[in-house]
DNA sequence: ACAGACATTTTATTAGATGAAACGGAAGAG
DNA sequence: CTCTTCCGTTTCATCTAATAAAATGTCTGT
């Protein structure tokens, strides 16, 4: 009852837990990230806003599944299905694998973040990801998704490139063939995003360099175009 | 009715479709496979045995949370999630992605399939998986679990090393620091396992090298168990 | 021995899941 | 072109199975 009517201003739940058990097992799921990836009962509970039992319960099922795994202290964290489940993703995907390598290289020759991302809806969905020596706590994980509102150069590239009405704006980022930002979406940080094309010349999505805005002069963003193209070339992608 | 009462003897339901939505919402995800990895409401309704309405109502569930996603087709295939979820998974168990540097190198040195396992519960599970040049086809899949009852190298050996109650059988495989199988679990293949430590001496799980028996006799299998040592000591595991 | 923090079980109540049937739309055959 | 078939989707009366408050169990530290 507390969840239809009544009212817990209690700590972490901003927005009401979801109806339908289904989706509260799923919306469990969601409160773990890398910055959280352990969490016990009493965490999840609070932060979904569900009742312990209910929590409980569910936390069951998807332990049994294999979705969560139990630490040895009790608590919960993802488990091993979540990685059967990867593979098959990136298998039906056949091209992230592919991409692997070249993000690897172009992250290891501008020492910087290299990640790749595809639109998914309103949102943009980070695939693929290499770090290089950066502190990655400020970025999006692998899978990761953020709304393509929210902006940054990979959500402009993304929107020129894929979104059905069309406007200067997004003309021009077609013409040029890359956008460059400078904290769009985190003040410290500037980007430049290129579109990637499979070698049938079909849109694929948008490999960035990222890094802090004040290593990154736009001349030297700028500069990265070209490598990224040479990279992504040794696995027969193309940036236009 | 028709789960807790009725009969359908149709094709693919073998098993009892699980109750509560959750554990069926699950169920259907692990329909999915390599073999299989895309599917529709159709299939995925006979494969479960459940519904038409309930299952399509499940997969929108899972396809709004990302789980699923559709393909162009209206087919149904594993989403962008579980991307996520498999990257926190191995951030927490922080000792994967340092084995899987060795497993491809042992896989390349030996040419054949190189694999890591760990047991969970009754089941093992494979977490790394390195395929030279074999057919793959008729391995378990990273992330696949196998009931430890259905016996193979790994099995043996994660048991002997695992297992609260021992006997001689156990004690001679933690004796000799490997177990070596033939058709145990597949009358065409043979394997050798061995046990992998952490730097503090904790057991992990086990380290295999799978192949043809044709190709592969004992005295070879045997011979791996040196070099499997070497590749694993690079990142500062131990097999003894 | 007591207190506090968590996990777990129990149980009466009803929210919400279920599935048979009907509908709709697309593709193919005659 | 109409008829048929095959799927996905919607509807709705029925009742299963999910819910949450409270009680109980199990630690840990004082």
């Amino acid at each position: 009852m507390s969840i239809s009517t009544g009212k817990k201003p209690s700590a972490g739940d901003r927005h009401a837990p979801p109806s339908g058990v289904l989706e509260r097992g799923l919306f469990l799921m969601s409160l773990f990230s890398m910055e959280r990836p352990r969490l016990q009962l009493r965490d999840l509970a609070q932060l979904s806003g569900l009742d312990k039992a209910t929590t409980l319960r569910a936390l069951r099922t998807l332990a049994k599944w294999g979705y969560l795994e139990r630490t040895p202290e009790g608590a919960y964290s993802p488990g091993p299905v979540n990685l059967r489940l990867a593979s098959i993703f990136k298998a039906t995907s056949n091209f992230i694998a592919r991409l692997e390598a070249p993000i690897s290289a172009i992250s290891g020759r501008a020492n910087q973040t290299a990640s790749f991302f595809v639109r998914s809806r309103d949102d943009r969905v980070c695939l693929v990801r290499d770090h290089a020596f950066q502190d990655f706590r400020y970025f999006i994980e692998v899978g990761g998704t953020v709304k393509l509102s929210e902006g940054g150069a990979a959500a402009q590239l993304l929107l020129a490139y894929t979104e059905p009405e069309d406007d200067d704006a997004r003309a021009a980022i077609r013409q040029a063939g890359h956008y460059i930002s400078r904290g769009e979406r985190n003040r410290h940080f500037a980007s430049i995003a290129v579109p990637l094309f499979e070698s049938d010349r079909s849109f694929l999505g948008a490999v960035t360099i990222t890094g802090m805005a004040v290593d990154l002069d736009d001349e030297m963003l700028l500069g990265f175009k070209a490598m990224i193209g040479e990279e992504v070339a040794a696995a027969s992608f193309t940036t236009a």
